[in-house]
DNA sequence: CTCTTGCTGAGACTGGTTCCCACCATAACG
DNA sequence: CGTTATGGTGGGAACCAGTCTCAGCAAGAG
C-alpha cells in the first residue's frame, strides 16, 4: 500500500520543465514560466507537485537568503552538495564524502548521535570572474 | 563616517536578554520574553537590534526548517559553525578548520573563486539519547 | 462504464518580516 | 546646559512565501 502519486498532466509538466532547466528555481518562478508556457496550472499544485518530488528525492531543495525555497532536478539521485555560482546560478554536484565523514566526526566527539548535516557551497565561477575583471 | 548604532535601552535590553540565554531563539521569542520582563519594546525594534547585531558579528543568524531566523549570542567573534541538538536544543560551536579547507579546495578544482559556505550540524546529544532509550 | 479517491485551482488565510511615519531620545554643537 | 539634527522607536499596515479550503474534475480500479 504504497502511496504513490496519481499522474496527471500538471505533474507532468512540471517535472518536464525542471528537466529543461540546470538552475535553482523557486515555486513561483516555476509558476510563472508555466503560465507563459500557456499551459494553465495553479500555483498551489506547484507548491504541491514539487514538495512530493522533493519528498521522493527527484528534485533537491535550497533556501535562499531571504528564506525562499528553491528547487533543482538532480542528475545524482543520492545524496550528494551544490556548488553554486553567486553571480550566475550555474550549478556544480559534488559528492561530499570527505566533507560527510568530518561531519559524523566532529558529532561523535561532542556525544551527538545521528549527525544531519547542511552543506553548501557559494563561490564566483570561472566565467563571472572573467566578466567580472573584463 | 562609520555607522555606529546609537545606544538605547532597548538594543541594551535586548543584548542583555541575549546574553542570559544560550539557544537559538526567533525574534517574536525574544519579543515576547522582553515582554514578559515587563519591558516595552517593539517587534519592530527588536527586528532591527538583532539584524544590526549579526551584521556586526555579535550575534549568530541560523534558519529554521519552517523559514524563521534564529537567533545566538555567540562566544566566538570569529567565523565558526553550530552543531545543534535537535531535541533539545543545545549548541556546541566548532571551529571548522578542516571543513573550510575542504570548500575552499572543491571549489577551485571547478574553477570556483571566493568560496562561502553554509555549514551546518544537527544531531541528537548525549543526555537526549539517553532519555529517549530509558 | 462507474465509482472512489486523490488531484486541481482560485482565493482566503497564516505567520514571519519589513515598511511607514509620527513621535522621541541620543549625541553633537555652540 | 539648551538647542538641534539625526537616527531610533513602536504600532499597525503592508508584504510575501507558503498552506488551507472546498467544490469540481479526472485517473485508475473494479
Amino acid at each position: 500500500m504504497v502511496v504513490v502519486p496519481r499522474q496527471t498532466r500538471q505533474r507532468a509538466e512540471i517535472l518536464d520543465l525542471l528537466e529543461d532547466l540546470d538552475e535553482f528555481r523557486s515555486a513561483q518562478q516555476l509558476h510563472e514560466m508555466l503560465r507563459a508556457r500557456g499551459s494553465s496550472v495553479g500555483l498551489a499544485t506547484v507548491y504541491r507537485a514539487v514538495q512530493s518530488l522533493s519528498e521522493h528525492g527527484d528534485v533537491d531543495v535550497l533556501r535562499t537568503e531571504d528564506g525562499e525555497s528553491v528547487y533543482r532536478r538532480c542528475a545524482q539521485r543520492s545524496h550528494h552538495h551544490h556548488l553554486v555560482c553567486r553571480s550566475c546560478g550555474r550549478t556544480v554536484e559534488i559528492d561530499a564524502g570527505q566533507a560527510e565523514a568530518w561531519a559524523a566526526q566532529v558529532g561523535a566527539a561532542h556525544g551527538f548521535d545521528d549527525v544531519d548535516h547542511i552543506i553548501e557551497l557559494v563561490g564566483t565561477c570561472a566565467s563571472c570572474r572573467a566578466a567580472a575583471t573584463a
